[in-house]
RNA sequence: GGCCCGUUGGAGAAACGGUUAACUCACCGCCCUCUCAAGGCGGCAUUCACGGGUUCGAACCCCGUACGGGCUACCA
């Protein structure tokens, strides 16, 4: 199976392309095909400089390495619209000599005004029968314009008839019917460029893919397509409409927008540090409807031992679901390893977090150690959804921002006072049992809490609070303040033990001097 | 307006004419728990947009309606 991936150079990359490259260059990989991608450079206007290139580096960042491209080449090039002009010509010129094809030279005005002399009847609108007057040019007369150099455009010459029905049988929604093209229309504009119509019928004859994938906007258009093929007696490819990903606002679906909506772009999520592997994985759930089923049944393996088919597509575009990002994401980055994980959030800070990055840069293996907490096993901590997360939990294992913290606030339960709170970490420090293993140095801590006066038992507290300061819960919530400003941390014993004695001793120090 | 496509719980969806409509995410309970993140258990569509029809039997087939989407450019 040969594919293709035909983007405009517009803009960075629409996540709706990403996954529709996604899905044809897999496609094309499993059969051992060929992916390539071509740039639908024929409109200027539009057209913003550099994005081109932009799109291959975030396919790549994605995996997504196209076989042929307009960056790297390949046999049936040039992979540039632009670049493909006197193909275009070629193929006019012979449109021309065989009546298939002829100049007109309406402007827009008249062709404004034919619109609306057909809303007036009611007819259809467009450029076809006696609407379409230069059709019907002699050819000593379109010489004589073009000489008198009159603008033209070249219009296809529709052989169709209104009343007949033509099919097409799309491998992904089965054969769909539609009335056969009669509309005249334009195949070169007046800059001499082809227009996409035309750019498919060519391009996608002579670049030579076996299926035609592209999003269902484009299926509407089928007919003019059919009869471009037909006509000029090439073979029609196979096509494949895929669904559009959607968006819900304000209770309605819509395409999602690269202008109102930032997670139609792929560099949003590039930004916030989502996983790359969670992203695919998402983006292929997206693509068949029973990935999410092998995946159950295959936790582990590489998400492109997967086999794509276009039997398992959905037929409408589905709402992009972020939580559900969110959700693989976080997955994903919990059955990392400590040390992969770690590479690549240093990678991403290095791009987006300097301040992180330089934090990870000063000892590695101290963070590596830190993403090693309750990581590997059967149920890893999965407290990451995206890169961008890891900073803000973890930031008080480095001295620099639990100082900061610690002097902004120290959230103490207010049940305590000033000299209970020092008993308790004077009391800890005595005897921290940081060399013990995990459950003994628990047992330890419950022991010098009720040294301390606290329960060693919640349910004992609970069902005598006044024998007691208060319980376990509340000792070491003390602890753990005094040693990183918060409330909350991943598993306290390993943060402890990575601190290690001196810096919890300073750390607690300095705490009970700030009280 | 015309032409196409679609419609199963909050979201993604399974089911391919035959018992109580899978599963994942979200949500809600309960349990576990030194915090957090998790984890365990359970709940969440008497019903498949609606109305007719075909059939012993329909979410699945047919017709109509409604709703949503796409196209209707010298944009792709």
């Amino acid at each position: 199976m040969v594919t293709r991936f035909a983007p405009s150079p517009t803009g960075f990359l629409h996540t709706g392309s990403l996954s529709a490259s996604l899905i044809s260059w897999r496609l094309a990989k499993q059969s051992g095909g060929v992916f390539f991608v071509r740039l639908e450079d024929t409109d200027q206007k539009r057209e913003i400089a550099g994005s081109g290139d932009k799109l291959i580096e975030e396919l790549e960042t994605f995996g997504i390495a196209p076989d042929e491209s307009f960056v790297k080449g390949g046999a049936y090039g040039p992979y540039r619209q632009s670049e493909r002009k006197w193909i275009y010509d070629v193929v006019i010129k012979h449109l021309l000599e065989h009546d298939l094809a002829y100049p007109c030279f309406c402007t827009h005005e008249e062709l404004d005004e034919i619109r609306k002399e057909q809303e007036k009847i009611k007819a259809n609108p467009g450029y076809y029968g006696e609407y379409a007057k230069c059709r019907y040019l002699s050819l000593a007369e379109a010489t004589a314009k073009v000489k008198a150099g009159f603008p033209f455009v070249i219009r296809f010459k529709s052989p169709g008839i209104e009343t007949n029905r033509v099919y097409v049988d799309d491998v992904i929604r089965g054969r769909i019917e539609f009335p056969e093209n009669v509309q005249d229309i334009v195949i070169m504009k007046t800059d001499g460029l082809p227009t996409y119509h035309f750019a498919h019928l060519v391009d996608d004859h002579f670049m030579r893919p076996t299926h035609i994938t592209r999003g269902e906007e484009w299926m509407a258009s089928v007919p003019i397509h059919l009869q471009l093929f037909d006509s000029i007696g090439w073979e029609r490819p196979i096509y494949a409409h895929l669904p559009v990903i959607m968006k819900l606002d304000e209770g309605k679906r819509r395409k999602l927008s690269k202008r109102k909506d930032p997670e139609a772009s792929v560099s949003y999520f590039l930004e916030q540090g989502y996983p790359i592997e969670g992203f695919l994985e998402y983006l292929m759930t997206m693509a068949n409807t029973n990935f999410e089923e092998w995946r159950l049944a295959n936790p582990d393996a590489d998400i492109f031992n997967f086999n794509l088919s276009f039997a398992k597509m959905t037929l409408d575009g589905g709402l992009f679901d972020l939580e559900k990002v969110k959700s693989i994401c976080k997955e994903c980055l919990a059955k990392m390893p400590a040390e992969t994980i770690a590479s690549k959030a240093l990678a991403w800070a290095k791009a987006y977090d300097q301040t992180f990055a330089a934090a990870i840069k000063n000892d590695i293996p101290y963070f590596q150690a830190i993403l090693a907490i309750e990581r590997g096993g059967e149920k890893p901590r999965k407290d990451y959804e995206k890169y961008s997360d890891i900073f803000p939990i973890i930031n008080f294992m480095y001295d620099k921002w639990f100082e900061a913290a610690i002097r902004e606030s120290r959230p103490f339960n207010e049940r305590f006072t000033k000299t209970q709170i020092i008993d308790v970490l004077e009391a800890f420090l005595r005897q921290p049992g940081l060399n013990l293993p995990e459950a003994e140095w628990f047992e330890n801590l419950k022991m010098v809490a009720e040294a301390t006066g606290f329960a060693a038992r919640t349910k004992d507290y609970k069902n005598n609070p006044d024998r007691y300061l208060g319980h376990i819960g509340d000792f070491a919530e003390i602890i753990r303040i005094a040693v990183s400003a918060r409330k909350n941390t991943p598993n306290f014993y390993y943060v402890l033990k990575i601190l290690g004695y001196d810096t919890i001793v300073n750390r607690i120090n300095h705490t009970i001097s700030l009280l």
